[in-house]
DNA sequence: CCCCCCTGAATGAACGTTCATTCAGGTTAG
DNA sequence: CTAACCTGAATGAACGTTCATTCAGGGGGG
C-alpha cells in the first residue's frame, strides 16, 4: 500500500533542507528524518537523490507557473501582461521564501543550466514569458535585443531583489516591488 | 625556501578546478595536483579549504577592481563613467571566463552572501559602484531607489549576460555589450 | 469467526567511496 | 649538519546507496 503522502512528505522535506543548505548540506539521512521515513524508503519513491532534486524542480515550476498566470489579464497590453508577471513573481518568492532559495540553488547548479538550455533550445512549447517577449518585439515597443537579454535585464533582476529580500539587505513592499517591477520594463522599452 | 610561486600555482589551480567543477568537485588532492604540489603542502600556505577559497577571491576581486578602473573618466558625468564600469565588467568576464565563473561560484554561496553582507553594512570604505550611485542619487538623475536594488537592475543583468555568453546561449559581441549596458541605464535613469 | 500465511512497504545498519586534513619521514638548501 | 620544506600515505568523518530483515494487514481455509 503506497501513500501518496509520503511520497510528498519526501519532497517537502527535500525542499527545504536543500533550501537551507543547498545540495551537499541535504544528505539523504537528514531529508529522510525531517520526511518521518527511514533513508531507504526514499529509493522506494525516487531512483536516485538527482531524481528526487528534479523531481522537487518540476513540482516547484508547477506551483509558479500557476501563481503567475492568476488573474492574468491577458487582453490587456503588452506592457500590463509584463507588470502583472514580474508582479506576482516576486509576490511568490517573497510569500515562499523556502521555495525561492531552492529555486536558486537549483538555478545555480548544473541541474538548472541543462533546464534553462532545454527551454531555449527544445522544441517544447513555449514558455507564458517568451510569448510575453515575442509579441513584444513584433509590435516594436521594446528594444530588439535576443531572447536571453531581455530575460536578464527584466527577470534578472526581479530574482535579485528577491533575494536581497531573502537575506533581509532590503525589504520589499508593495510600492517597491511596484517601482522595481516597472523600471525592469524601462529597460527594455523603446 | 618558501616560494610566492608555489602559492600562486595553487590558487590557480583552485581557481580553475572550482570554476569549472564548482567547490565540491574541486577536492584538495586535486587542487594539488594541478598545482604541481603534494597534498600536504597547501596546508603550509593556507589553513583550511575555506581560507584558500577566501584568498582566491580576494586575489581576484582586486584584479576585477583594476579592470574596471582602467581609464576611467572620472571627470565625465555619471552616465558615462556607468557606462564604462559596465562595460569593461563585461569585457572582463567574457575574456576571463575562468574568472568569471570561479566568482559566480562564489556569490552564489554562503561566502558571497556573507561577503555581500559585508560590503552594504560593514564600515569599510565604499566601492567605486556604491559612489557612483550615491553621485547619480544626489544629482536626481536616476530613480531614488535603495542601493540593492539599483546594483539588481543594473550589474545585476550584466552578470546574467556573462553566465548566458559562458553557456553559449548568447554570443556577446561589442556592439551587444554596449546596447545591454545602455539598457541598464535605462532602467534607472530617471 | 479465528488463525495462518503471504505480500511488499518500510527499515536502518552496513558498504564502498570520497573528502579535508594530518604527520612521520624524506629531501633540499645553506 | 641543521633546519626548513615538502611529500603522500594514513586517518576518520560523511556521503549516497543497498539489501537482509521486519512486520502490519489483507485474504483464504478451516
Amino acid at each position: 500500500m503506497i501513500k501518496p503522502e509520503k511520497r510528498d512528505e519526501i519532497i517537502r522535506a527535500a525542499m527545504e533542507l536543500i533550501a537551507e543548505h543547498g545540495f551537499h548540506g541535504a544528505p539523504m539521512a537528514l531529508v529522510a528524518e525531517r520526511a518521518g521515513v527511514a533513508a531507504g524508503t526514499i529509493y522506494r519513491y525516487f531512483e536516485s537523490k538527482d531524481d528526487l532534486i528534479r523531481e522537487t524542480h518540476a513540482r516547484l515550476e508547477g506551483q509558479i507557473l500557476a501563481a503567475l498566470t492568476e488573474d492574468y489579464p491577458a487582453t490587456q497590453p503588452v506592457r500590463e501582461r509584463f507588470l502583472h508577471i514580474g508582479r506576482k513573481l516576486v509576490e511568490y518568492f517573497i510569500a515562499s521564501p523556502m521555495e525561492f532559495r531552492f529555486m536558486e540553488q537549483f538555478f545555480n547548479s548544473p541541474y538548472g543550466a541543462a533546464h534553462r538550455r532545454e527551454k531555449l533550445f527544445g522544441n517544447k512549447e513555449k514558455s507564458i514569458i517568451f510569448k510575453l517577449f515575442e509579441e513584444a518585439l513584433e509590435q516594436q515597443i521594446i528594444k530588439p535585443l535576443p531572447l536571453p537579454v531581455l530575460c536578464a535585464l527584466t527577470f534578472g533582476p526581479l530574482v535579485d531583489v528577491c533575494r536581497d529580500h531573502a537575506l533581509e539587505f532590503i525589504v520589499l513592499d508593495e510600492a517597491l516591488i511596484a517601482q522595481t517591477v516597472a523600471a525592469c520594463w524601462d529597460g527594455v522599452k523603446l
